[in-house]
DNA sequence: CGATTGATTGTTGTT
DNA sequence: AACAACAATCAATCG
């Protein structure tokens, strides 16, 4: 009773906070983002005017950006770090809050805007490299062109400071072969930030010694920014990296100082052809917006030979190469990436931050040339992550296998056509409750796992959210679809809302409990398409819901906070569903991360 | 050969 | 016809 008393308080609180909750959140967003913009003190904003511009307001014109917060802040700190040049360099930005007409600002904040993107919707640790990045952005181009050789000098000891990333620079032997690393990418922030530290300091401690010539060719680095961000922001970066491979590329100073737009990655082709001519004929393809469309008509023009664009021209349809037979079922669980591919992955998002504008070719050989210079542990790190991938891999495979033998047998309707990509319900189900391969074991849904790194940090948590009472015993693995090899995680919440709501259905072993994550998957996964009753029997008095997918879809939502009320209030409707049940939700809903559920439900 | 990502283009489906 | 959604292709590199 008191349990229920508490619940029924926390509803009302939530029924309370509810009307408010929007704006409270709002509130809060917006209170973060100042939190994280507000860094550039330096801005002649007077107090006054932050309360009347409000945080959102005063971000964006004074940097341009409005989600860099966090890059922001990070860069800030870098920059103090770095050299005083920073600040000159950035100052003129607030002043020209929206003029879009100094290309050097926008320039380097889309770059930045890129990498914080990037950073934030993939990788965690990625933060600490657009921090990073904010470094590139001052001192890379100048360093390589003005003297690369004392580059390298130099760059021993900023590794060193680097420390951060122990593998990388500890091959102070290697250092010298992609001293790119330890400059702009700090490839090491990108495995350690994983870790969760993200690292900063090397960034000081790396160009605090240049900074003066920097500082000295800061007119410089403006030139070059205005002339072309993407220059500016891939330049360092990426004649770095290919610096190693082709020392000659460093030696191209002089055409920094002009460098068309056309370089931006192209220094490296640029050095390696060690001709200026290439950049003409690949030069469009840098200009990243309308390169591809350039050749419409030139199709014959565009000299790269690489492009099979010329290709449609040529023939009225080029019969599209058999190539892709790529149709799978997107239940089938995926093949796990090669280390490189990992790698590559992870990295590609720094490099973008620091070179928005390379092209996928030049991202690819930063790559490569990183994982070259890649310290033995790492790599072992990435085949650590592949093999461990794999053995899930199998696993998942084995029950995804197993499920098709069971799902042919019990209803081929649930066996989703190869159709594709996604009737909505499916994916988005799938992508709900799946998560990377490797975290979770047992979850072999009945019918749709598609592995889906979507959230993959996230998840770890949530997916065993509940603590497994001992009582698994509850209900025997069901008949029929479950996957007898494969313990459902949270085979007693499901029991229990099966026993509590209709008190007779038959739990489905099989599901990916993702913990409270995703009711609606836990339902879906839970209602083969016929045998099973839902949970609610409402499903049918819900206007009309008739397929289960719906219904789930509904309740999944519901679980995401979606919609809060909602839920409760469709639940309630159903009269014979008890208020366990309700409260079941009601938690689902509220706090996913309540790990009491179980017990509460229970009583 | 397939995988990595992002951009572009082409095709198809819906309104 | 216009638009949206999806599929395919390409780049360089590695396994």
């Amino acid at each position: 009773m008191v349990i229920f008393i508490f619940i029924l308080f926390n509803f009302l609180l939530k029924e309370e906070s509810n009307q408010k909750n929007r704006t409270a959140e709002e509130a809060d967003v917006y209170r973060a983002m100042d939190v994280t913009v507000y860094p550039p003190p330096p801005q002649p904003l007077t107090a006054s005017e932050h309360g009347r511009l409000g945080q959102l307001s005063y971000p964006e014109p004074a940097f341009g950006t409005k989600l860099e917060g966090d890059a922001m802040f990070l860069n800030m700190q870098e920059t103090g770090l770095d050299y005083g040049a920073n600040d000159q360099f950035r100052a003129p930005q607030p002043p020209q809050p929206l003029s879009k007409a100094t290309p050097s600002n926008p320039s380097s904040q889309h770059w930045r805007r890129d990498a914080h993107i990037a950073d934030t919707h993939r990788l965690p640790w990625s933060y600490s490299v657009a921090g990073l990045s904010d470094e590139d952005f001052n001192i890379p181009p100048i360093t390589p062109p003005t003297a690369p050789e004392h580059m390298l000098p130099p760059h021993p000891p900023h590794d060193s400071s680097g420390g951060a990333y122990p593998p990388l620079d500890g091959d102070s032997g290697s250092a010298p072969h992609h001293p790119y690393r330890l400059q702009g990418m700090n490839l090491t922030a990108m495995p350690a930030g994983q870790d969760g530290a993200p690292v900063l300091n090397q960034d000081g401690g790396t160009f605090s010694p240049d900074g003066a010539a920097m500082t000295s060719t800061l007119s410089v680095m403006q030139q070059m920014v205005n002339s072309d961000s993407r220059f500016t922001g891939s330049q360092q970066p990426i004649e770095a990296a290919l610096g190693p491979k082709n020392p000659a590329a460093i030696n191209q100073p002089g055409q920094l100082s002009t460098i068309n737009q056309s370089q931006l990655g192209l220094a490296a082709k640029s050095v390696t052809h060690n001709s200026p001519s290439p950049p003409a004929s690949k030069s469009a393809t840098p200009s990243p917006s309308s390169s591809t469309h350039e050749d419409d008509n030139d199709d014959g023009f565009r000299g790269n030979g690489g492009e099979k664009r010329p290709a449609p021209f040529d023939i009225s349809k080029k019969a599209k190469t058999p190539k892709k037979k790529k149709r799978k079922d997107p239940n089938e669980p995926v093949k796990p990436v090669s280390a490189y591919a990992l790698f590559f992955r992870d990295t590609q998002a720094n490099i973008k931050a620091q070179n928005p504008n390379a092209t996928f070719g030049e991202v690819s050989k930063i790559v490569a040339s990183m994982w070259d210079g890649l310290g033995e542990e790492q790599k072992q790190v990435y085949k650590k992550k592949t093999e461990t991938a794999k053995k899930e891999y199998l696993k998942q495979l084995a029950a995804y296998r197993a499920s098709l033998v069971s799902q042919s047998y019990n209803d081929p309707c649930e066996m989703k056509p190869p159709h594709s990509t996604s009737s909505p319900s499916s994916s988005s189900s799938a992508s709900m409750f799946t998560s990377k391969p490797s975290v979770y074991a047992g979850q072999q849904p009945s019918s749709g796992s598609l592995a889906h790194p979507l959230h993959p940090q996230q998840h770890p948590g949530i997916y065993m959210p509940y603590p497994h009472p001992s009582n698994l015993s509850h209900h025997p693995p069901s008949p029929g679809l479950g996957h007898p090899h494969l313990a459902p995680p949270h085979p007693q919440i499901h029991a229990q809302l099966h026993a509590l709501s209709s008190g007779g259905t038959v739990p489905r072993p099989g599901l990916p409990h993702q913990g409270a994550l995703s009711l609606g998957g836990v339902v879906q996964a839970s209602t083969p398409p016929h045998r099973v009753s839902p949970p609610l029997h409402g499903q049918a008095h819900l206007g009309g819901l008739h397929s289960p997918h719906r219904q789930h879809h509904q309740l999944g939502a519901h679980s995401l906070g979606m919609a809060h009320s909602p839920a409760i209030t469709q639940v309630s409707r159903c009269r014979s569903t008890p208020l366990k049940v309700v409260f079941f939700f009601f938690f689902l809903n509220r706090g996913l991360t309540t790990p009491r559920l179980p017990q509460l439900v229970r009583q």
